[in-house]
DNA sequence: CCATTTAAGTATCGAACGACACATAATTGC
DNA sequence: GCAATTATGTGTCGTTCGATACTTAAATGG
């Protein structure tokens, strides 16, 4: 059903998308409203009718990009019988998506609002909630992995999420310094080893 | 022996220690000319006086913090005969700094420039070469303890150190996000079990 | 046809940014 | 004492920041 009123005349999707990758590649700050309406081809006039302020159209960018990276991140952690392998999905998948030469490098969440004024101190935030809400999910993920019996009750999977959250971070940062995907898999090669040591008793 | 002219007036080490921890905790960009001044006590025309620009200034601060750190991570990676309690030591000291409750959390040389208008992109490219040295580093010791015989002879030092410093800058994320010193070692306890397994037939 | 609604374009707002011109103050060397 | 040198304080430069007021354009509904 046509809305009332003049047609907007952008495609508003595309324009987010436009949005999240400059936010992906510059951080929040460093990417001027200039430099958002140069790339999207609106002004700022639009920007601002369509999306409400620099801070909502980030927040909306931030949902564009987790929910591409949900999708992967819940197929990985899904696909395999094993917590595991299903951890070590997760980690190489990502380590593609952060190596991709189509795409700014390392993880928008955890590079995007490090260093901020602040005055922006919520956009950091906003962040570090999601930051949160992905440990949660490996956490869970190891959980399950216990409750099913492939790893040890005496599993420490708050530890062990941090770890391999640890690790995934790290690789946001060498991603961003020019790391190779054959580099970023050795380091994951090396995450997993540590795997067998600490449930030495883990089947999977 | 003292210069001619007016002599300063304020502590040029104590106003370049200030300027680290704001550079520190708020990023490059994220802190402002007026913040600086305002917290050392000088005026910006003292600030340019003394210390050339802002990206000067950072420098010198990021010298200043690399000093000191330097000299931990040298100890820390000198102090044990073995490149495993060597890494070992480097990490925990490490974690132990950036938890620390007197200074801003996690690593400067990670945090505070990972995103910059690109204006700024002399910044970033200066931290990341202070990164790839770091690495340099930690690699060296690895290589001494191939030649020392602690390490097996096949051992691909340059995975391991990508690996471990992949941990230490995935650390820094951590310790921003809040994590507990407590927890920042347990995540070092996962880090090091790795070790026997990437070297099964080493001593360390 | 005309009121209503929504978007686009122009032009600009006040604030903050990094940086500096200029005059003044305090020291040294002769 | 006086020139030379260096630091300080006041004030402000031009730019860019994020954000809007205002006008004009294009659609819908009666």
């Amino acid at each position: 059903m046509p809305r009332r009123g003049r047609p907007r005349r952008f495609d508003r999707d595309r324009a987010l998308r436009i949005a999240m990758e400059l936010f992906w590649e510059h951080g929040y700050e460093g990417t001027s409203l200039s430099l958002l309406t140069e790339s999207m081809g609106i002004t700022s006039t639009s920007l601002y009718a369509a999306f409400g302020s620099k801070e909502e159209l980030f927040r909306e960018a931030v949902e564009l990009y987790n929910s591409a990276d949900d999708l992967m991140s819940d197929r990985a952690l899904n696909r395999y019988p094993t917590a595991k392998r299903a951890i070590e999905a997760l980690l190489r998948e990502n380590a593609d998506a952060y190596t991709d030469p189509s795409t700014p490098r390392g993880c928008m969440v955890v590079l995007a609002a490090t260093n901020v004024t602040t005055a922006n101190k919520s956009v950091h935030d906003y962040l570090a909630h999601c930051r949160k809400n992905d440990y949660a999910v490996v956490r869970a993920r190891l959980n399950r992995g216990v409750a099913e019996g492939d790893l040890p009750p005496t599993t420490d999977t708050a530890a062990m999420a941090a770890f391999y959250l640890t690790v995934l971070h790290g690789l946001s940062i060498q991603a961003r310094d020019g790391c190779s995907n054959a580099a970023a898999h050795a380091i994951i090669d090396r995450a997993m080893l540590a795997w067998e040591a600490t449930c030495a008793n883990g089947s999977g």
